[in-house]
DNA sequence: AAGACGAAAGTGGTTGA
DNA sequence: TCAACAACTTTCGTCTT
């Protein structure tokens, strides 16, 4: 395996890399860009019992505490070690092992549910490219919903989905919900509902996503320059200051900023383009894109660059 | 022909009675 | 629980480059 070291993100020109040696993936912990990776998850299967099938093997389940706590009380142990040497025949001795290992399977159920859920969830978040602390939070929000039992009537997709979102607004790092529903195959309008639901139940508090957030994405998307992007940064400053952000859908202010942005730098691009890689729509954009202009005087600052 | 612009009608979510 | 409401989308026609 080939390995070079990098400091500093090609995406961002952060300097903050975090390197996960246990995943082998490195990732830019400002713009949550994955630098390097194997793209082979060699993380470990905690569930060892039945591994070789030896007879005597009594191993236990192997589960992390973290699993193992949710069938606490709900274990319906099929016999145990002591009960195996009153049997006499071979044949008894089969059937016993055969319900104990179903028994573990069923009460397990929840554990396995988990473990299903925990791999969708690593699935999704390297579609997206997340950093591996988003991850966790996201792991640790589902386990808190399957703990409440929010996970009912709906299904387990729909609500990694919804931790995920989750814990990229909370890393400051938001993804749309387009992007979301993309990456999992759930409806957006799904995904914001249980992303609602799950952080009302379990009071998790989250600020409302800041525009600029978007913008090294989105800037990305469009090819556009170091400098495009620090205007559209300075020009949601701006805007908020005067508080035309409020009320507004974040991710249009930031393609509107950007498109601004890149009308005066003389990178123009189509309002569509910008629309696509926000996910909103030309109008949407226009809409802001006039407010910006309006108030904030920019009017002059884009005929000057039209030009040329 | 493509992009920008704007009007009008529709959608889904929030809020407040 | 329902209706009003704001933000955003869809659609479509017109103007500009």
């Amino acid at each position: 395996m080939i390995r070079k070291t990098i400091k500093e993100c090609p995406e961002c020109a952060s300097k903050n890399i975090y390197r996960d040696v246990e995943k082998g993936e490195t990732s830019c912990r400002d713009c949550g860009l994955v630098l390097e990776d194997r793209m082979v998850d060699f993380s470990q299967e905690w569930r060892d019992f039945d591994d070789d099938g030896g007879e005597g093997a009594r191993r236990r389940t192997g589960a992390p505490t973290s699993e193992t706590q949710f069938d606490r009380g709900l274990g319906t142990e099929v016999g145990s070690a002591s009960d195996f040497y009153k049997l006499d025949s071979d044949k008894e001795r089969d059937k016993f092992f055969r319900l104990r290992k179903w028994n573990i399977r069923i009460s397990t159920a929840i554990e396995r549910n988990l473990k299903v859920a925990l791999a969708e969830l690593k699935r999704v978040s390297s579609y997206l490219r997340l950093p591996r602390s988003v991850e966790e939070e996201a792991a640790r929000i589902y386990r808190l919903a399957v703990q409440k039992g929010l996970v009912r009537g709906r299904s387990m997709e729909s609500v990694i989905a919804g931790a995920l979102y989750a814990a990229c607004r909370r890393h400051e790092i938001p993804r749309t919900l387009d992007e979301m529903g993309e990456a999992s195959g759930i409806e957006k309008k799904e995904i914001g509902r249980t992303y609602r639901f799950v952080t009302r139940e379990l009071e998790i508090t989250i600020r409302p996503s800041n525009p600029a957030d978007y913008i090294p994405r989105f800037a990305s998307a469009l090819k556009l320059s170091a400098e495009t992007q620090s205007k559209a940064v300075e020009i949601l400053e701006m805007a908020r200051d005067i508080e035309l952000t409020s009320g507004r859908g974040p991710t249009g202010i930031a393609a509107a900023a950007l498109y601004v942005a890149s009308l005066i730098h003389g990178e123009k691009r189509t309002q569509r383009e910008v629309a696509d890689v926000a996910g909103v729509t030309e109008v949407t954009i226009r809409n802001r894109y006039k407010e910006l202009i309006k108030k904030l005087k920019l009017g002059k600052d884009v005929e000057k660059n039209k030009k040329k």
